[in-house]
DNA sequence: ACCCACCTACGAGTTTCCCCCGATTCCACT
DNA sequence: AGTGGAATCGGGGGAAACTCGTAGGTGGGT
């Protein structure tokens, strides 16, 4: 019998432990990485392919949600459990659309935990409470520029964002302009604000 | 030789998790007791006299640093490392002023929990080295340098905010300039981020 | 096959920001 | 009286951000 392999994806070392320990706590299932940002968890998943991926939200370079929707649009997109600190009908409906299967809150989480990996190991979905099962709509901005809206929201300017994407200067400043204009935002302040208001990144 | 008896206040169970397994793994170091809020931890505390504290700041009914206060009004206080979630001089300053020995954030706690711990015990206090770096030089703004953070952070350029403090753009632009260095902050991005931390602005 | 959205990329120009200097006035504290 | 901080004003220069227009390649949908 081959173990449940699950990748853990948290910034705070405090969390990744507390994961870890109810995690292994459980006979046949196994932690097999840690990410720290979500771009480390995109790479990681295609390195380990875990079968249950469970991802913070707030996470430096690339939030849990872009995570989420990148990992997810894979041909075999891997079952995803957002774990969050606060209880948002708005969030969870965000999460659905990003393709994640599951969502518990921080505050909850261990039996609950154990509860939601080994539904999303069955094949089946786990939420914590009131599903707002409407379908998705705002995300007016496409992957790419969200990528770049956390990127600038995190101070970065745009020759260190067009560096870590790997794309020229100029490509990496018609992305803001792209935003600036869909969002009717006036500068990098207000862009900020908005990532703020829509958990793209942390104050 | 007794033990180092150590208190944990927070309100998630994983973070509590974590707290504990790094606690418990050090020879000497015991956990005695795990408080869910800021009022439990004033009980839990009075009843266990803990030698140590380790308090996170965001939690309901009571918050870490009111907690903190009340604890510290006692006649022999016990010594309290904050543990937070942001890197706030004015947190910063709020935690030193009612009476906390020691401020660490989450997402590099582990060993410079271990560190903190190790160093409260000894009577002395600890800082993670950005925070004392950004207590040190960052001291305080002006009143008028608040103001230009305001309005910066609200999403206006220089020249606007000249004209509604009714300076010229070159004094708009050395105060903008004066509270980049005075927070070590490396852009627009950041003081945005920073006037929402500190509550000069909202998101 | 076609169109459209998206990502990519370039040039040329303007505006804003950021930092290096300098300076004067006012006011509070010693 | 002197010291120092705060607030004001200024030049100059380089970096970054923003605007405008243009355009190739790809993938999905009709």
């Amino acid at each position: 019998m081959t173990p449940l392999r699950i990748l853990i994806a948290d910034d705070h070392e405090l969390v990744r432990h507390g994961l870890r320990r109810v995690i292994e706590d459980v006979p046949g299932w196994t932690v097999c990485g840690e990410a720290t940002t979500g771009r480390h968890a995109v790479t990681l998943a295609r390195e380990t392919h875990p079968h249950i991926i469970v991802m913070d939200i707030a996470m430096p370079e690339l939030n849990g949600l872009e995570a989420t929707r990148q990992l997810c649009a894979a041909p075999v997109p891997p079952a995803i459990l957002i774990l969050s600190m606060h209880e948002s009908t708005e969030l969870i409906r965000e999460t659905l659309a990003a393709g994640a299967r599951g969502y518990i809150l921080k505050s909850d989480a261990g039996h609950a935990l154990v509860q939601a990996v080994t539904a999303l190991a069955a094949g089946k979905k786990f939420f914590n409470n009131k599903i707002a099962a409407l379908a998705h709509d705002s995300a007016t901005l496409t992957p790419r520029e969200r990528e770049v809206v956390q990127l600038a929201a995190e101070g970065r300017t745009s020759k260190e964002i067009a560096t870590t994407l790997a794309i020229t200067l100029k490509t990496c400043e018609a992305h803001r302009t792209n935003i600036l204009r869909k969002l009717s935002l006036r500068s990098i302040s207000e862009l900020v604000r908005y990532a703020i208001r829509n958990n793209i990144v942390e104050p």
